[in-house]
DNA sequence: GTACATTACTTTAGGGTGTAAGGAGTCGGC
DNA sequence: GCCGACTCCTTACACCCTAAAGTAATGTAC
């Protein structure tokens, strides 16, 4: 027989997303709570950001407390709703003011919030809820994202399709530098050394590379792939991040034009 | 003593990825072998089509094909090298030809077809390289990205950035689409089911929504969250990812126009 | 002051995972 | 006919999540 996740679980998660941070403290039997909700998920947050969502176990946040594993389970349900708790305090993390002149420029500083926001949380980009989390942090991005960019003047119907657009494209550029450094570290092989091993057996293994894949080849030979001081990938990362957001912007400075009419 | 991935490992994955999908019939002694490198990736796919990622181990994909998990090591290195060439193969799939009669409308075809991919490999976009494959599929992707939008006319090195954030938007916005999808048939809770329940709880928990999030609350108010035949989520993800495109093509279109100068 | 209910935390256990090590069986070439 | 190479299997280990049951600590009620 399959058991469903059913509404008591809801409520649970629902409840440690919106609930006080600080719990009331307890005045029935039983002894005191040595941990706290707070704890384990700044705990947890900290090991994924230090050692990668793969070093991320029940038994290793429970380590980093002094507990075991199943002590955790007294404070949250399981791991999927402690990664979403994870996620959706991480996220509340993202400042809510941009007082530039303008709009363009305040989306601009707030795209690159969102970007540093990443950087330092790499595992967000890994995690990925199935659905929407529905928490605090998840709101407050939407909230911060949708007034920056009430401020073209769109209507609010359209504003929407503009943050989720600039969210893809902020969220897809920095995954590559997230993931980047993150290999650089967990394998301890540099991507200057990577990417020199790679590149050699390619022109061993596949040696009509131009052909099959002129265009491509025709970017390479303007040297777009040529090796600088920033680890290529992550300087590629931000290239993309700054050069596509402007595209966007582009382009919603030409929906404003015309919502505005052609006098 | 920790061991790197060092170089025989590059050249055997290259190789892999490159070498030929029908493996030269063996002349020397021993068994013949009675799986290959293509039949085994083929079953991967087929598994993670079907039953998600999650499901994907090196045991159901042995027993997938009558043989056990270690069988399959003699013709794979490990699951990573298993899944960069699920990864590369399926790319592979992405129709090359796109004769639309002007650059918009085959950058529509094209992200049209990245959309429907990613949808029919939803685990796609949750297997997300450390690096760069660097075979075949990714080349050919990146090909006719680039191929189908330097008929913009814009130079390549401008077009490279078009690329990055074209794939950004389709992939982010497909994203939420494909894990809806996959939420209902894994959880057995459709999504009108878990809205529903969420919501309700939303508004028990956290009263004070509207304070907090004012433009979020309008735009609830607008009716933007109203349900539909289709699921919300996936409504919200293709909606998004259409208006998103126009964006990004609109600003595309006035690079085009600056770049040719003010007459 | 003692019994009880309640709670935090532990140990144990079961069913997963990836994969290293070594053994069994099969075939071509000498 | 046998050797060596090769495929495939069994076994084993270390790790994962978490259900279940046991232990210790605490507050309340009698």
């Amino acid at each position: 027989m399959v058991v469903f996740a059913g509404q008591g679980d809801a409520r649970r998660s629902m409840e440690l997303l919106w609930g006080p941070r600080v719990a009331a403290p307890r005045t029935g039997p039983g002894p005191k709570p040595g941990l706290s909700v707070e704890a384990i998920v700044a705990a947890a947050i900290e090991i994924a950001d230090t050692e990668g969502m793969a070093a991320l176990s029940m038994r290793s946040v429970g380590e980093r407390l002094g507990r075991t594993a199943m002590a955790l389970y007294t404070y949250v349900p399981g791991k999927t709703e402690l990664v979403d708790l994870m996620y959706d305090r991480t996220l509340g993390e993202l400042p809510s003011s941009y007082p530039e002149p303008d709009w363009r420029a305040a989306a601009l500083s707030l795209a690159g919030a969102l970007w540093d926001l990443h950087l330092r949380h790499p595992w967000l980009l890994q995690v990925s809820p199935a659905r929407p989390v529905l928490g605090p942090g998840e709101f407050h991005v939407q909230e911060t994202l949708l007034a920056v960019l009430a401020a073209t003047g769109l209507p609010l119907s359209r504003v929407r399709w503009v943050v989720a657009a600039l969210f893809n494209i902020v969220r897809g550029s920095v995954q590559a530098a997230a993931e980047s450094r993150q290999a650089a570290t967990e394998t301890g092989l540099s991507e200057e050394d990577w990417w020199h091993a790679r590149s050699a057996l390619l022109g061993e293994l596949a040696p009509d590379l131009t052909a099959r894949f002129p265009t491509v080849a025709r970017l390479g030979e303007e040297g777009a792939f040529e090796p600088s001081d920033e680890p290529y990938l992550e300087r590629e990362a931000r290239l993309s991040f700054e050069a596509g957001l402007e595209l966007l912007l582009d382009g919603v400075e030409a929906a404003i034009v015309k919502a505005s009419g052609p006098r």
